[in-house]
DNA sequence: ATAGATAAGGTCAGTAAAGGTCAAAAAAGA
DNA sequence: TCTTTTTTGACCTTTACTGACCTTATCTAT
C-alpha cells in the first residue's frame, strides 16, 4: 500500500471518530508515525483534501504548532443550481469538459452521470447537427441533464 | 503460442481466482512475468478486454500505480449491446421514451440514467434542433450514451 | 522588553515510479 | 500477395516521494 494512502486512511479514520467532523494532526508527529518526511503530510493533503473534495484545512505554524482538517459538507443542490445559471445560451466544447469535470470533482455528480454527460454531447452526436447551432446544442443539453439531477 | 495469448490466460487465471471477477496488475511486472514489453500489456487489453467483450478496464499512473480488470455480467452489456445495435440512424420521440423505459424496467439502466437520457432529448433540448434533424440526433444521443453505460 | 534559540509548519524543485500513446516493423492469415 | 494482428520501442503524462531551505510562533535568559 501507498504512503499516500496510508496517510489518507489516518486521517480519515481521525476524521470518522471525530464528532465535528474534523481532525486535527501534528504534521511532523504524522510523519515519524507513518514513517515519512513531512513535507508529504503537505502533499496527500494538497491532492487529497482540497476544497474540491470537500475539506478545509486551517493550520498555524510554530511551537505548538497543528494542521486541521475539516469536512465540509457543501450543499450539493444548490451548487448545481449556480452551474446551471451560470450557462448561457452557448457553451462550447472545451468549456463543457471542464464544467462537467469540475463539477465531478467538486462530487456535485458523480462519475457515470458525467460520463453520460460527456457521451450527450460527443463528437459522434454533434456529427448530427449544423456546426452553428453545436454552442446551442451543448448549453440545453448539459442544462437539462443537471436539472435533472438536482 | 504467442505472446498475447499468455497474457490473457494470465489474467483470466486471475480473474478466475478472484472472489469479485475483478484482477489487479502492475503492467511492469506482468510483462516482465511473461517477458514482454509493458506496451503490449495494453494492446491485449485493448484488444481482448473491452467494453464488448464484458469488461471494464480502470487504472492509475504514478508511483504505486496500478490496472484493474473487472468482468461486467455478460447478460447485461451484451442486452444493451444488442440494444444500441437495434437502434437505426433515426429515433422517434416515442420509441425513444418506451426504449428507455423498458431498459430500465429490465434493469438494464438504473433510474438516475434514465432520467438524463429523458433529459439529453428532453423537448426543451430538442427546440434547439431542426425538425428534420431530432429524430437523428435522438439516434445518437441514446447511442453514445447506452454506449457509455456498458 | 528583547534577542536568540527552539519548535512548529510551508514551499518548491527535482527525482523516481508508475501507466499511456502511437507509429513502425514483424508475423500470421486469407 | 494483401490484409489483419501482433510485437516493439521511443516518447509522454500523471502521481508519488524527498530534501533543502523558508516562514512563523513560542519560549527563555538577560
Amino acid at each position: 500500500m501507498k504512503m499516500s494512502d496510508i496517510i489518507t486512511a489516518r486521517i480519515m479514520q481521525m476524521l470518522e471518530q471525530s464528532e465535528y467532523n474534523s481532525a486535527e494532526i501534528q504534521r511532523n508527529e504524522l510523519a515519524a508515525l507513518v514513517g515519512c518526511v513531512p513535507s508529504q503530510i503537505n502533499y496527500v493533503l494538497a491532492s487529497r483534501f482540497t476544497p474540491e473534495h470537500g475539506f478545509v484545512i486551517e493550520s498555524r505554524r510554530g511551537g505548538g504548532g497543528y494542521i486541521r482538517i475539516t469536512r465540509v459538507s457543501l450543499d450539493r443542490s444548490s451548487a448545481l443550481m449556480h452551474i446551471i445559471n451560470s450557462i448561457g445560451g452557448e457553451l462550447d466544447a472545451s468549456t463543457a469538459r471542464i464544467l462537467i469535470e469540475n463539477s465531478l470533482q467538486a462530487d456535485l455528480i458523480d462519475g457515470k452521470s458525467a460520463e453520460l454527460m460527456q457521451a450527450a454531447i460527443s463528437s459522434t452526436v454533434l456529427r448530427e447537427i449544423p456546426p452553428i447551432l453545436k454552442d446551442r446544442f451543448r448549453a440545453a443539453v448539459i442544462k437539462q441533464m443537471l436539472i435533472a439531477l438536482i
